[in-house]
RNA sequence: UGGGUUAUGGUGUAAUGGUAACACUGCAGAUUUUGAUUCUGCCUUUCUAGGUUCGAAUCCUAGUAACCCAACCA
């Protein structure tokens, strides 16, 4: 009965690792920099980091990669830590790289002991012209030389504070004349005066990512480092630091990140889209956020779903958006309260139904028997959508038109008898009759009708805002395209629908619960509703066979 | 035009010298008190050129294309 699935090319080395006996058991981590939201590309690195722990009994480390404290915030942390944990993963330990702040000094001073680094009293510009080009070997740095002892005098004066930002660095004495950039020279500790958000003013000197990356994994016992392809040039630097210091020797490995169609995936442009107010803040339900599709009704189930269906290779991909609404449709329509909500109302009058008369329709919760039943009170007047009607049909169109019979859900079978039109043509009331045997689940009539359609008890009904979201970009790749990516903004991206007319038990509705209104998409309740005024937001729609065929026209 | 990485349908991912498969998308149909779900069927694939082999997506040679690398960012 299991599926036979294949690995992937991490899984297989760390099978391959575990057969030979190279490690009995595996630990892997996750480390983001807390200097952003975490996006459904950061899931995927999640999904599969965590993955891998549970999958061979191993564990995982949350990791903030904070080195850097002029971008990095409080903020940021908590917000990763809250979708990690909402998407369904335990770390092993909650570190940080600036945990390792003292054992990272004392490395450094190793490795200048040994005569591996030096201070560089050269300005960033004049590195940058030493360093060559990619064709060209770079040239020596003047300080290159220095002796043990001073290179030790002056780095302990960085550390105290005696020099102004940009004044000196320590760089690693590796090669000028490497073929990988990175390896002439690199910079390993820079002085930056800044307030970091954990250690505060102790430090005024701070490792960069190559010197702090590959060292925190490798005091954390990091079995499998794993990160995205834009980081193989630093794997030899990577793996000269721990030669060098003679650390335990973690191995990076490197899988390509996650492009999706419709949407940016990076951090900068994301921060643009929020400080330039292009979207209402990291957790808007257009953001590709963890905390946007939170908000939006994407369950953590379906995310982690999509992330396991896209697999996990080394080429450049890019995924249709299409395939992260199956996942969340999938997940959805079997998890999904059912519910009748009316997004563009049009009155319906049924005149020989009493007024006045209210009868409670007993009606299901969801796509089985387990879900239950509620009670729907239906009228004389009810509200159904305006494109559930046609004065004049198109042709396969089969619900209702002058003379057309279809259902009420749940209620009865009604039969068109017109429609009234304001002086611009509007219909403004659809006209109808019902019959009475009809009934929903007790149905003498042997009456059978093509269409079923939702409907909302007009004295009954719910007022509420719904919001309709689509993609944020007008195009598959806005980062591909001429220009600034905020160019292609898909205008539409969001569209408000005020008011719905709702059926009186979502009155009830509670956040963080998906329902599906029926024959229109899935919604959740948006944390901005309020008692006095509901808002959904549209997490997906349904698919939509007849909206294709009017397309194809 | 130095180095590195990668090339399999429209999009992803498998096949580890032995029938190119699975999923999404798209198309057609059946069922349906959601034109949803479910079910059935169909479409389209090994970057190019040589070579090795009984047999190549897989091995070899030479090309080609895409992406990454010259931050005191990660």
């Amino acid at each position: 009965m299991t599926e036979e699935k294949s690995l992937n090319f991490i899984e297989e080395i760390i099978e391959e690792d575990l057969k030979n006996g190279k490690y009995t058991s595996i630990l892997t981590r996750f480390p983001p920099e807390p200097n952003g939201y975490l996006h459904i590309g950061h899931a995927k690195s999640i999904c599969l980091n965590f993955g891998l722990g549970i999958k061979y009994g191993g564990n995982t480390n949350l990791r903030f990669d904070d080195t850097n404290p002029a971008k990095e915030e409080t903020e940021y942390v908590d917000s990763i830590k809250e979708d990690v944990k909402w998407l369904g993963f335990e770390w092993a330990n909650e570190l940080y790289a600036s945990d390792y702040f003292d054992q990272l000094y004392g490395f450094a001073v190793q490795l200048i002991t040994k005569g591996l680094a030096y201070v560089d009293d050269s300005t960033a510009e004049e590195i940058a012209a030493m360093k060559g080009t990619p064709s060209q070997a770079g040239t020596d740095s003047p300080y290159r030389s220095r002796s043990i002892e001073e290179n030790l005098r002056l780095f302990k004066e960085m550390k105290e504070g005696k020099y102004q930002d940009g004044e000196k660095v320590l760089r690693a004495k590796i090669d000028m004349a490497a073929m990988n950039m990175h390896m002439r020279d690199p910079i390993v500790y820079r002085t930056k005066h800044a307030h970091h958000h954990r250690t505060g003013d102790a430090w005024c000197i701070y490792p960069m990512y190559d010197f702090a990356h590959g060292q925190s994994d490798s005091i954390e016992n990091i079995t499998h480092s794993i990160c995205t392809l834009e980081f193989v040039p630093h794997r030899e630097l990577y793996d000269w630091f721990i030669e060098k210091l003679e650390i335990f020797p973690s191995k990076q490995y490197e899988f390509a990140r996650l492009n999706m169609t419709y949407t940016v995936m990076s951090k900068r442009k994301l921060l643009q889209l929020v400080t330039e107010s292009y979207v209402s803040g990291w957790d808007d339900p257009r953001m590709p956020t963890i905390s946007g599709m939170r908000r939006r009704g994407f369950t953590s189930e379906s995310i982690r779903n999509f992330c396991d269906k896209i697999g996990v290779a080394k080429r450049e991909n890019m995924i249709d958006f299409s395939l992260l609404e199956f996942c969340v449709r999938e997940d959805l329509n079997r998890k999904a309260l059912r519910a009748m909500a009316v997004l563009d109302p049009v009155k319906l009058i049924i005149t020989n139904y009493p007024d006045g008369t209210t009868e409670e329709l007993v009606t299901e919760n969801g796509p089985d028997e387990s879900f239950g039943t509620r009670i729907a009170p239906f009228s004389r007047e009810v509200w159904i959508e305006r494109e559930d009607f046609m004065e004049v049909p198109a042709k396969k169109y089969f619900r209702l038109f002058p003379g057309s019979k279809v259902r009420l859900k749940s209620a009865y079978i009604i039969e068109c008898t017109g429609c009234v039109k304001d002086n611009e043509d509007n219909v403004t009331e659809i006209h109808c009759t019902y019959i009475p045997e009809s009934k929903s689940s007790n149905d003498t009539s042997g009456i059978s009708v093509k269409a079923t359609i939702h409907w909302v008890s007009v004295p009954h009904a719910a007022e509420a805002e719904i919001r309709m979201y689509d993609r944020l970009f007008k195009v598959e790749d806005p980062s591909d395209e001429e220009g600034d990516f905020k160019n292609y903004i898909n205008p539409d991206s969001l569209q408000v629908v005020k008011p719905a007319y709702l059926e009186p038990s979502l009155k009830d509705a509670a956040l963080g619960t998906s329902y599906q209104f029926i024959r229109k998409g899935y919604f959740c309740l948006d944390r901005d509703s309020t008692v006095e005024r509901l808002v959904f937001n549209r997490t997906v729609t349904l698919k939509d066979a007849w909206s294709r065929e009017v397309k194809k026209g």
